[in-house]
DNA sequence: TTGTAAGCGTTATCAG
DNA sequence: CTGATAACGCTTACAA
């Protein structure tokens, strides 16, 4: 279906106006059989609606944007789609923007600030009538930008005193410290951490670290290994932990899921055993986490509940009905359930 | 950010002619000297470049959208975001794209053609400069759509004789046959399917079963359960497949990577061998397929490769050199692991 | 209920 | 190298 390869009649698309003469009525009446149907004459709007099956129209929304200046548009930038804890907090999100009409425009920033500054400069070209981001750490670029376009803007996934318009998300050092609370109270007095390359991720094993000592006066080990959230990036973690850390039975603390349950099979794999040996912790609640063997004590956050909110509070300030708020924290769960 | 709650007076936007009015040129000099520089003096040039940092400029790629009639967007759809097969083929998808400088309207359809045909004409009215289907299968009014756009479209993941414009990726029927091939190279006389709400595993599944009763004359258990691409999922259909439908041994193809782990966790949850009293074939070939114990069997699909292609063949059809090719068999590959 | 006129902020075309 | 001027296809007043 390409364009005739440099052909220079273009293909007279359809428009409006040659809606309006089908149907023997104005270009502007039939923009308003479109958005208004009710101002239209009962007769008048079936044959502008014959003239548009006739001809198959498909309205023109960035002339529609460009008049209205709403694009109906919302852009999202992630570190990474493919991981999971991202790509279901999008799927909430945009579940609800849909449902008002709005579509999604996405990027992954990886991450780097300075991909991210990019990403939204080129997003913000597009106009669009909000903006979510991951985190609450933006270049400076970034947020003049973002304070430039005079929008609404979520930062998801985090909270802060600051964030460039509003926030929704839970305090990652609370987390790593409520995991630390819980393995003290297991009575455990040797911990290790396994993270991915995420500043949060980093945050939470620093206050989960901190607090472990403070509370057991027990060491916490750490691989000290660049990885991704990935099973593989568990086992290797789990690995070098046992091989090069000496770290031979404790409480590993995982940033996601996906690693913990990584590291619970290197820890099977040699024939030891979880929680006995070494107790499990991952991150995230992902579904995955109550079919493991044994199944997997990890922290909630509802991701569902995260982009919902995110969607709903976005629209309202669209609408110039917006809360308010400045951050939101939606807090977390620790769920117990037999890997610790 | 938002804007003043309904207040009347816009905050007056930075366009191109309020640059050039501070660099004391023409609004359309400003505009070269965005997108073609070369034919813009220096010392212009950088007047121009001067006043866009002050004001923090951003241009209004609405605006340049509909007077170049190209929206350098890229619309994408896939039944699933959340779905690790379809994010890492977006993920490889969208890389090619942004290095051209397109950006990605993405939507999920879910698995039903209506909500597939409602997407298409959104998108459409967004007058993307090409399209991403996922699958070869759409609704008479999304393909009468989609050729009335007369943009290009790829369809990705699975091939066909007649696709709208294009396609790019392998014969699931193929694919089948070939892990049912394997399982009688492999002597299994019993063998039964695990799969998800998805007509592409379906159709595996079913192109697996012929085989297989072909070649050995064994039977195939079927749980006929409706169930998502979960591990958990997985772990149910397996229980089914030896709880219901009496299956005590042989080979189990699952549609997904994930569905097989599941199964594999619920085989030795019950203190089952894998491969000795169930061999588990998965599909996709996931990253935490090595990590397994015992490593998965499974089908690779080369995606970062389908991807890419996708990328590069309709940036090259958008430009007017593409292939011309109408179907592109990528194939697959059986990579034999631990678990069969 | 319908129509006219004036943008929206760019790019394309043609002169100079 | 630079600048008028005319689209691009729609929405938003304002009139009729």
């Amino acid at each position: 279906m390409a364009e005739g390869q440099g052909r220079k009649d273009r293909p007279q698309r359809v428009t409006m106006a040659a809606i309006g003469r089908i149907a023997g009525v104005s270009q502007v009446t039939v923009s308003r059989a479109l958005s208004n149907p009710s101002k239209v004459s009962p007769e008048t709007l079936q044959r502008i609606h014959a003239a548009i099956d006739q001809t198959g129209f498909v309205p023109n929304a960035i002339a529609g944007a460009l008049a209205s200046r709403r694009s109906m548009l919302i852009s999202a930038l992630v570190p990474s789609i493919t991981n999971l804890t991202y790509s279901s907090m999008i799927h909430a999100f945009s579940e609800g923007l849909r449902e008002a009409g709005y579509q999604i425009l996405l990027s992954e920033t990886g991450f780097s600030p300075e991909d991210e500054e990019r990403a939204i400069k080129l997003h913000l070209s597009r106009r669009p009538d909000a903006m979510m981001l991951t985190g609450v750490s933006h270049s400076a670029g970034a947020r003049r930008a973002l304070i430039g376009a005079d929008i609404p803007v979520v930062e998801l996934w985090d909270i802060s005193e600051s964030p460039v318009d509003f926030c929704i998300g839970f305090s990652h050092e609370a987390a790593g410290r409520a995991v630390a609370d819980f393995a003290a109270a297991r009575g455990a007095d040797e911990a290790a951490v396994i993270y991915a390359r995420d500043a949060r991720a980093k945050r939470r094993k620093a206050a989960f670290a901190e607090r472990f000592t403070a509370l057991t006066g027990g060491g916490v080990a750490d691989p000290g290994l660049d990885l991704e959230a990935s099973l593989l990036a568990g086992r290797q973690a789990m690995a070098a932990l046992m091989d090069e850390q000496g770290f031979d039975g404790g409480l590993v603390f995982c940033s996601s899921d996906m690693m913990a349950h990584g590291a619970m099979t290197e820890v099977q794999a040699r024939g030891r055993q979880v929680p006995e040996d070494f107790a499990v912790v991952g991150f995230g609640d992902q579904e995955f986490a109550t079919g493991t063997v044994p199944p997997l004590t990890t922290v909630r956050v509802d991701r569902e509940r995260l982009g919902r909110q995110a969607a709903s509070e976005l629209i309202a300030r669209i609408e110039g009905r917006g809360s308010g708020d400045v951050s939101v924290d939606l807090g977390f769960e620790m769920i117990r359930r037999g890997s610790a």
